[in-house]
DNA sequence: TGACGCAATTGAAACATTTCATTTAGTGGT
DNA sequence: ACCACTAAATGAAATGTTTCAATTGCGTCA
């Protein structure tokens, strides 16, 4: 316990110097003392210190990523991405959670600003824009995630939302419905806001069709499901006959609440669209037709945009990297017999 | 940018101690002063810098958390749990996903060594014994979670999963079917082995019953799904009429397949039963029983004996904390007509 | 006025590593 | 026998923080 690089080096008989050398680049040390201090280092049980390591070389091996989410497959996605590219690099993910809440993501930027992180990966809550802002003074590579930016001071990479809403609306005019709903919020997450600006601009291209916006308090299942029940309770007049959630886990709540009782069913009566296509999707009550992003995708190409930036010149000029969404058709949305 | 808490000093003509009293203790500083050195924080934007810290401190204010699979919501509530209660006393969760893979396990065991955290929550792949040992030498606060022991080692908090075994199968037996089958492995997964072993207990004391065993090649959906679609081809002869998933996904996997075509229906023709009782669970094409775990007091749990574990004295004995399984029945399971 | 006590402040040491300018030892050439 | 050169090893300096023994300054009390 304890056991420090002088303890390894006293053990083996050599200088500090030579032990760290010997960590650091073996190539540079005669095999026979490489082999004395391997030996002292496998009997004294020594652990690299990484906090001494970080301080002399200034700055961490790893990354900091913050997600809105992490309950949401869609995230966890975009981290797993992330960390197989970084792996490559051989840098660690630190993974924060910000819930959406403004004071958890100002923690974790806080925490990683103290841990000297290589860079900073966020998707970030409402326009973050005082969090982005001291990210940026500081200095620290960042990288907007699953959020367009035209800011040059930092790189970014997101699924156009706005196609995605659009793609969605058309696919439900398409199979016949005219009485669109979107269900989501708050509107101050760009997704939501985005994709919500695309159905109705799908909407606004026909002319019988209508679009009315139902609020939730976040993206959650449990949210689908208080809308879904209000709905199941509304007038027949007054009912829409297409639902498009602003993402999957709304959507499967509002399936479940739907088709609870067997008082609607899902599509003859009401078709529904999801967004971001998880794995859960195509298990729900109904395969649930949804817009697919390359998630990923996203997490990898956001590492390999922070790599870029840190070993940059000054003329270096920062990329926005847009992927376009598909639609995945399943039965939730089959036309209208 | 590059900062000190010397600059800081400086900048508000101090000494350098009398910053790191305003940073730790300003009560025992003047106002006075603490406002001019608060000042200087702000003007200079300084940001402390972690390693220094703990390389000052000996550790770090970390605690690691090594996962089976991120991506089964079961561990990213144990996950939240942990994080929710670290927080209560200042720490930080790094979170590690082995994936069911030794060689990343151990990767993350080095890494938190490395970094000196405060302990480790580890849910281990297999018998985990020489990473397990390693902590152990090391003298690093160990809690076994999701995994029962009698080492008195490390301290442990697991659900009882031959108990839940036990349930699943029981409810099925109690619904009418004989003819069971558990989908599930590698078997070396310690939660596989004792689902099934519960599973064949209650077989075993009903007569005529009986219990297949079907293994996958890890627990994920994809794997259920694969499942399901070799039973959907089996010869009506041979159909198990109950099927115990050893997790979620897996039944969720089984669940698609199997309704995939209309050509076998749950619960009619087979019930299902699986286990984490995920919130997905409920939303699947027929809502799901499952097993319950107390997911996220798992995890709160296991910082708590972490912390136990960390002021303790010499005579201080560790706890095993076992929870039990509840069951909980939807429409996979109910009764036959 | 001098001594004492207390609060506030100081500054050097310690933490474990890496780096780099030097030193040491050994080899080959003339 | 001497020099030049290289490979290997050395050890002090530097990184940024916290701690703690020592110091300063100030007011109080005799």
């Amino acid at each position: 316990m304890g056991m420090s690089v002088r303890d390894v080096a006293t053990r083996a008989g050599v200088s500090v110097g030579t032990v760290s050398n010997v960590l650091n680049r073996p190539d540079k040390v005669s095999p026979s003392t490489v082999a004395k201090v391997r030996a002292a280092i496998e009997e004294l049980g020594f652990v690299r210190n990484d906090a001494a390591r970080q301080l002399r070389a200034g700055r961490s091996l790893s990354i900091g990523l913050i997600v809105l989410d992490v309950s949401n497959p869609f995230f966890t996605d975009v981290a797993r991405g992330a960390e197989d590219r970084a792996a490559e690099d051989g840098l660690t993910v630190l993974l924060g959670n910000s819930d959406e809440n403004e004071d958890r993501e100002a923690a974790y930027v806080d925490l990683f600003e103290k841990q000297r992180v290589h860079g900073v990966l966020i998707s970030p809550v409402g326009d973050a824009s005082s969090r982005l802002d001291a990210l940026h003074r500081r200095g620290i590579p960042t990288v907007l995630v699953d959020r367009p930016t035209t800011d040059d001071r930092f790189s970014s990479v997101a699924v156009d939302d706005v196609a995605g809403g659009y793609l969605a609306a058309q696919h439900l005019l398409e199979t016949g419905r005219r009485t669109l709903a979107f269900v989501g919020g708050p509107q101050e997450l760009r997704q939501v806001a985005d994709r919500l600006a695309g159905a109705q601009k799908a909407v606004a291209e026909i002319a019988d069709a209508s679009l009315e916006y139902i609020a939730t308090d976040g993206l959650t299942v449990l949210q689908g499901r208080k809308v879904g029940e209000s709905i199941r309770e509304r007038d027949a007049t007054d009912l829409p006959d297409g639902l498009f959630a602003a993402n999957d886990l709304v959507a499967m709540g509002l399936l479940q609440a739907l088709s609870m009782l067997g008082a609607l069913s899902v599509p003859e009566d009401i078709a529904i669209v999801g967004y971001d296509d998880i794995d859960f999707a195509t298990a729900a009550v109904v395969p649930l037709t949804s817009i697919r992003q390359p998630s990923s995708l996203i997490g990898s190409t956001a590492v390999d945009l922070l790599m870029k930036e840190a070993d940059a010149s000054a003329d270096f000029t920062r990329e926005h990297v847009v992927f376009q969404p598909e639609l995945i058709v399943r039965e939730s949305s089959a036309p209208k017999a």
